[in-house]
DNA sequence: GCCATTACGCTACGACTCGTAGCGAAAGCT
DNA sequence: AGCTTTCGCTACGAGTCGTAGCGTAATGGC
């Protein structure tokens, strides 16, 4: 978050339910508007609170709308299913279910684009929400190493460059399949980038769907 | 492109030499300013023209910039580098040239960004920068089949969704690492990439990288 | 060569949003 | 109490939007 009250301070402290509904009615007016017509005199309006409150708390829009998209990724959680495939094939479709939400999606590609030119709104993306949700990436490679479906990386420093290499493809081609194609991520289309990402192109012939754990229903 | 002179027509034709100023001004404004901060009439006075004379052409900001970074992504090639690893590395490599330029990476995703709510506009980008560039994935798949490198698929159907699945993974995976967690698509990153998409992760140990076409230099 | 037609540059306009400033009132802490 | 900070409200100049209207420039048809 951003804006604590000054902990050891004097005065009238700010109101934490006023932040609350600042960032639902951000969230309600994305969906409704889209970034580019969202104006901060209408959140203010929504949010019942006064314009000059906004501004108060927040530099600008973009700060805001990130602080309002990142709630939406901490609900992010790693069932443990059992196999890596099932593993990776539930944090898709979680990740796919957030991203259909709209104001997810007009929200987070935007503040992206503009981070793109602000180095300090790029780092607090990074900070509260690409950092944060690596912890999926990590915990499914420890689990899988302990299962014995990947090898043990020995290496630190090429591990983490294996995680990062993981989360850019997992988060990018759901983003790309979600957002640009505008196709939906069902399960089928899990249960096939699954299996690339596992096995490689070379894999998907037929017979090798057997050679990956036997995919019975989910138990 | 968007402006062609209705043909058959009489009276005074449209400067083609204006459609081409107005596309480089975009462009020129996407790198000093962003999206958010670009105005037209900033463009028109950068392309010489009148601010009316952007609006008969174009519907709006959004369909504008489409144009302008469309032309960026035409110069695209699949360079035959006689193995596969080799062709994937080398379209990864151009595609992250491009988007290591200011004006695609601003202009891209924030059109993006307003397609969700926008449908006309979400068409408008899959016909002149995501199927235009799919031709990538079919000639690479059609050589690799040639040369034995992936089995060949004999039903139509499942071979567009693998070419869907190709492109969203590739195209995802690049723009997340340039575009989201702001890192270099450097060789060393293409080649992790392509070992990856080829082999799946079970493959990225060392000793499977000598079960691929051996990586000599890139005679 | 003349005329109808269309594009162009220019100016001006109302409507809207932005971000800030100033005010009195409210809500805490000591 | 008294002090401090936040809150809601109003008002403001600055800037952008998209459009309309004008006179002029560049074509094709006759």
């Amino acid at each position: 978050m951003q804006s604590r009250t000054p902990a050891g301070r004097t005065g009238r402290p700010r109101s934490a339910a006023a932040d609350t509904a600042i960032l639902a009615a951000t969230r309600a007016a994305l969906v409704e508007l889209g970034w580019s017509k969202l104006t901060l005199g209408d959140v203010a309006t929504r949010a019942g609170v006064a314009k000059t409150t906004i501004y108060r708390r927040w530099a600008g829009k973009n700060e805001l709308v990130v602080d309002a998209v990142a709630e939406l990724f901490d609900e992010l959680e790693l069932p443990d299913s059992g196999t890596l495939a099932a593993d990776i094939e539930g944090v898709v479709l979680q990740f796919a279910a957030i991203l259909a939400r709209p104001e997810a999606r007009s929200g987070l590609m935007s503040v992206v684009a503009e981070s793109i030119r602000d180095d300090a709104l790029r780092e607090r993306i990074r900070a509260s929400i690409v950092q944060r949700q690596k912890r999926l990436v990590l915990e499914g490679r420890c689990r899988a190493e302990r299962r014995g479906e990947l090898p043990p990386e020995p290496n630190a420093e090429e591990a983490a460059r294996t995680v990062d290499l993981i989360f850019d493809i997992v988060a990018g081609a759901v983003v790309h399949r979600t957002l640009v194609s505008a196709e939906p991520v069902d399960a089928e289309w899990a249960r096939s980038f699954t299996q690339v990402l596992l096995l490689g192109l070379a894999g998907t012939a037929d017979d090798a769907r057997a050679a990956q754990a036997p995919r019975g229903p989910r138990t």
